[in-house]
DNA sequence: CGGGGTGATGTTTACGTTAACATCGCGGTG
DNA sequence: CACCGCGATGTTAACGTAAACATCACCCCG
């Protein structure tokens, strides 16, 4: 039954399926694309001869008839961390649902060249839109070769006057995180930041400078990591040394990880002397030691938020240029807790 | 300069490169593709006609040509676990160095149903060729519906003797982390175990339970989680009120950092009272409390392995069919000693 | 000085699909 | 009963590219 050999080397063609079907290949083309004006003998014959022969569709020829691809790019540097993969996997399920399919394009290197080469690529690849998932100010070059006609979203990014933005409520969140730190009476919050590119470090970061200065707190000096768990052990442990911190915000989960360890090997209990905030809520942080207070992003809703808005393009409907932002949570766990007393 | 006024509508095609150029359109594609038997002057000229136009070659043209849409398939169930989303990442970044691109088919539901629907969709999509990623038994069903002419390897399965396989040593992994723990001088060895239906988490049950009955050890019940940390800290409650467990092995990371904060809650100290070993070595491990020893999975070579395989089985070259075992490392941390003395 | 090559370029055709138009037959209506 | 209209199906052409073959100019060598 499923049998049938076909001539060696092609593949079946519609032309194959209408010479078994005993109908014209247009016919087949129309079983294909379920057009209606099919009689439901015809119809049947036709699905038989398919199966027969083993017929898929060609999606090349398709596409180069059609015009568009069903296919989105999502160009980013890794998918290493949290907050990537699972956009990345949103932006897949909510396109495999609106029947489009995802190419991945990694960047190597987050240079200039590395961003043209990836563009250039793109350029060439079977894509209708492209979202990217940048974290780096790298945008500008990048924007001259991005191909015409090709759609472009970006996460995560400041270009909202070029093209829509869908990002996470950075700002909010991390004015969640420090109000909740002050709440609980902390003289002021610490912040070890993430790499200096990266957007969502920089707004994290200008939201607790912000929220410290509107209360009138003194602005401790800034810690840097580079959103390792590794790079916040280190600034943990220079924090550890000065008994006048108390809280800390750190801008992502896995740098908190690393600044718990830090006060945990230097003896400062966490959350008795020293509170400890993160940011993402990635699945881990409820099982940290103790299980850490953060600020939860909807990282689903992001995905599903930038195909919709670039199908919307594609499908030249109207699209509010500037950012979608998605709001985002305080998940209040047991990393934090008012100051020792004095 | 990059003006250009094309027609309106249609892209810019070699027709319209070589009219400018005053050339051929089969020059203008062989500057496109490299071919050597072009003059430089012409050469030029063709170039200097592509970039005023803003041409870029239409993928789906060429594929249609060449019958090799140059893209592999990357079926899975989810980017969530690392181990998925570092092997992917991996695959990406080795395919886009041969000049692969990587489509995303995720798989929402782990049914037979919606693994035979991705292999349908990928079926009609453009490309060359396969990888699977899954951890569940059922590839049998989809088999059936394998497009003819579209090769595979399968990552984490046991199908070595129906397609290429490439795989972690997950076996040697486990039974390094089981021995290590006896080497200390623990009597035996307590086992948190992943989902009924990964294979790996049964190869690494299995070394387990073998280890320890080489060494005519005391077989402990096992405990099952669904490889994340909340559930490996529910197995770790049940264990820490066991005061005849002295060592654990979980069979990831995550579910050892659960275990990691139920011993910690239970008062119970790591690695004093406690031995803990994951596997897998996420990037977080070294910065759990304490630091956790486990297996370290070389991801990466995972993923180049399974785009060499694959490539050369759609270059028919000849392929070991069978699996391919990528070592693994025990790395030593601060979360195993020898058992309190008695 | 002519024949035979060689290398650059042009022409033709086919890849598989589908839009647009053409055809054909049948039933209903004035 | 002739004509119209409509629904089902067939025919033609085009999407953009690249392989195969054709052509042409030029150079080398006997």
């Amino acid at each position: 039954m499923t049998a049938a050999a076909s001539r060696p080397g092609r593949r079946v063609s519609m032309a194959d399926v209408a010479r078994l079907a005993g109908v014209s290949s247009q016919t087949v083309s129309r079983v294909s694309t379920g057009h209606p004006a099919v009689v439901d003998s015809t119809r049947r014959q036709v699905l038989d001869a398919m199966a027969e022969l083993g017929y898929r569709p060609n999606s090349a020829a398709r596409a180069l008839k059609r015009g568009e691809f069903r296919t989105l790019g999502v160009i980013l540097f890794t998918l290493a961390t949290t907050g990537n993969s699972r956009t990345v996997e949103a932006i897949a399920t909510h396109a495999a649902h609106e029947g489009y399919a995802i190419t991945l394009i990694p960047v190597a290197v987050p240079t200039q060249d590395g961003v043209l080469g990836a563009f250039t690529r793109l350029g060439e690849l079977a894509v209708d839109g492209i979202i990217v998932i940048m974290e780096v100010h790298l945008l500008d070059a990048a924007n001259l070769t991005l191909p015409p006609g090709v759609q472009v979203v970006v996460v995560d990014s400041d270009a909202g006057d070029r093209y829509p933005v869908v990002d996470t409520d950075q700002a909010d969140g991390a004015r969640q995180a420090v109000r909740h730190l002050l709440g609980l009476g902390h003289r002021t919050v610490w912040h070890v930041t993430g790499p200096a590119e990266s957007f969502s470090s920089e707004r994290r970061a200008n939201a607790w400078r912000e929220v410290l200065a509107d209360a009138g707190r003194e602005i401790p000096p800034i810690e840097r990591g580079d959103w390792s768990a590794e790079s916040g052990y280190r600034a943990g442990l220079r924090l550890a040394g000065d008994p006048s911190c108390t809280a800390v915000f750190a801008a992502n989960d896995q740098m908190a990880l690393g600044v718990l360890r830090a006060m945990a090997e230097r003896g400062r209990k966490v959350p008795d002397e020293v509170s400890v905030a993160g940011f993402d809520d990635i699945p881990d942080a409820g099982s940290y030691l103790p299980p850490l207070t953060t600020v939860h992003q909807d990282f689903a809703e992001v995905g599903r938020r930038c195909v919709e808005a670039l199908l919307r393009q594609i499908r030249h409907e109207p699209v509010d240029a500037g950012t979608v932002l998605v709001p985002t949570t305080l998940i209040p766990r047991a990393s934090t807790a008012p100051p020792p007393a004095r």
